[in-house]
DNA sequence: CTGAAAGCGCTTACAG
DNA sequence: CTGAAAGCGCTTACAG
């Protein structure tokens, strides 16, 4: 295998240098000669200079590789939320390990932790809804684990996150549905273990309290996100004695289960019912009628959540950070205004 | 930084033996007595040593790192090729690096190599449209990268393939049309830079061919895959002067765009038309009424491609391997019985 | 079946 | 601003 690599030793000879400067030149260190650190770099460019990884990380103590630990039913969400860590990755000069799980596992804190010290991960990224449990964030904390949440807010002094402004939007979203004059409005809960199904309640329930509209028990059904459950739901709503006159279903998946519900007993969207969504799946487009929903910018928040980490890995004393995400509307074509 | 660390000379001193047969012990080499095996294998759970995988790379010139590289615009499809891929990695001890990218950049072959040599990758896996690219399959070739292809052959005699039997099963489901009664089917070619919208196109030809039903031109229209174009190639298709009886789209999102250009003028599926897709995307069971499709064996696939890599990875001699895997059709509501 | 020595390519901790 | 030495924790190449 001895081909002739070329380490930090030939371009140390080459740019008559020691290879701790060649060194001080590839970590972007202050004290080196302009003069000097240009010649490094000519050299490097020259022989195409790549730093051994596996050298570093034994030298340095730091594998400069993060983890992110999903469960999410949602491809596209899971695919967003990659996309956005990469890039933050990439400039930052990290390497990232994907680790899909089992959030409702036991041994989910071991899990992890074995992981981490398996692959010598500098620090590990959670996101929903395996962010929500508190005592699996204290286990890994416990470990030294550096964490970022994406999805929630934890309790936990030493865990930054990043989070939508989930309660408000469907508050908006809700009021929005009161002045087109529904007051009936159904909600189909999500999946309880992720926080976002709880603030999208809160938020239904703020804009009804606000309209003096009575919360009324009947139009609030339990559902966990899956398509599946929505058109359970929708079934249920719609069997109600007086059925509801719009739908909020937590996510794009349980509205387009609605929508099902409401084809099968032939009712006309939005003629006879309204429904709205969130997320912005791509399925909220592909189904007749679109679906009124919500969009979060889901890849800079994961990339903003990537560099909370960073932050905290280079240095463990930097203050914790809740960074919350203004989500947006979106007005499609499966709601009606009243007349 | 000096925590008392445990390390492959902890574990060797506590078992009285030399670090080497430790070492010997980890890579599982045969030369160990049974008995000093267990022995050192105890010690390693008593001090729950894990190797430093710094360590190994850097001593071993292997970093048991792959990388997955994919551009294909369903999330579902990419999320079950990443845990097909992982269940590998996991049994083998490998780590994976995904890749996203662009695989029409002209730039892409040196973004690989350099991906590749930057993080010291073992293997690179490559999925479709990139894999269908040959002069790139000959540039990584040339720098010496470890290649397995998922969802396209390739001609290069050095790279291994996973592909599904497309053209076989959209025969048969075309054949299957045709026993129910159409005649006039019309056909959405996928995008060109996949393989397998060739392959279906054979496959759709072979069962017109064996029927002696002629091939109509203007039946065939040419998509790319996204739920937009469906849209597009289904208007078209339904302002022909003889609009078909039933429509094969070369994958679920493209049907699911020819379901809607058919509720957008009032068709009803299926009784004025029948649809079919392909891939069983969740989209196929979220719309209504749901899809005829074929399921492909993707994680089995992808599962089966890494193994494939690992084996060519230890030994750069081992010989190509094609391996195919059939896909199964999934008959829904989409379809009709013409009288 | 087992081990002692050298070395993989960097960073750390000093020193100047 | 720059460098010489030691060491990170393993595997390789030998030797016996």
């Amino acid at each position: 295998m001895r081909t002739n690599r070329v380490t930090i030793q030939t371009v140390a000879e080459k740019a008559k240098v020691s290879i701790k400067t060649v060194s001080r030149v590839i970590n972007k260190e202050k004290a080196v000669r302009a003069s000097t650190r240009d010649r490094v770099k000519a050299v490097i460019d020259e022989l195409g200079y790549k730093p051994s990884p596996a050298a570093r990380a034994l030298a340095g103590h730091t594998s400069k590789i993060i983890g992110l630990i999903y469960d999410n039913p949602s491809a596209a969400y899971v695919l967003d939320v990659q996309t956005g860590v990469l890039k933050s990755c990439y400039s930052e000069g990290y390497n990232l390990l994907i680790h899909p799980c089992d959030h409702s596992s036991d041994k989910l804190a071991e899990e992890l932790i074995s992981l981490v010290q398996k692959s010598r991960l500098d620090g590990l990224i959670l996101t929903s809804p395996i962010c929500e449990n508190e005592e699996l964030l204290t286990k890994l904390i416990e470990s030294k684990i550096k964490l970022v949440n994406i999805g929630a807010l934890s309790k936990n002094a030493a865990v930054s996150s990043v989070s939508g402004n989930d309660a408000d939007v469907v508050k908006q979203i809700t009021l929005d549905l009161v002045e087109k004059g529904h007051s009936e409005i159904g909600f189909v809960f999500g999946h309880i273990d992720h926080d976002s199904a709880h603030l999208r309640f809160s938020g239904y329930k703020q804009a009804l309290v606000e309209k003096n509209i009575p919360i009324n028990q009947e139009y609030i059904v339990q559902g966990d996100f899956s398509f599946e459950s929505g058109v359970e739901c929708g079934k249920h709503l719609m069997n109600l004695e007086k059925m509801p006159t719009a739908i909020f279903a937590s996510n794009d998946y349980m509205a387009a289960g609605v929508l099902k519900a409401a084809r099968d007993r032939h009712l006309n969207i939005p003629t006879d019912l309204s429904i709205v969504g969130y997320d912005d799946a791509p399925v909220s487009r592909q189904i007749w009628p679109s679906l009124t929903t919500v969009r979060q910018p889901i890849q800079q928040m994961s990339e903003y959540a990537a560099g909370l980490l960073f932050k905290k890995i280079i240095d463990s004393t930097v203050n914790t950070e809740h960074q919350v995400f203004n989500s947006e509307l979106i007005f499609r074509e499966s709601v009606k205004q009243l007349d």
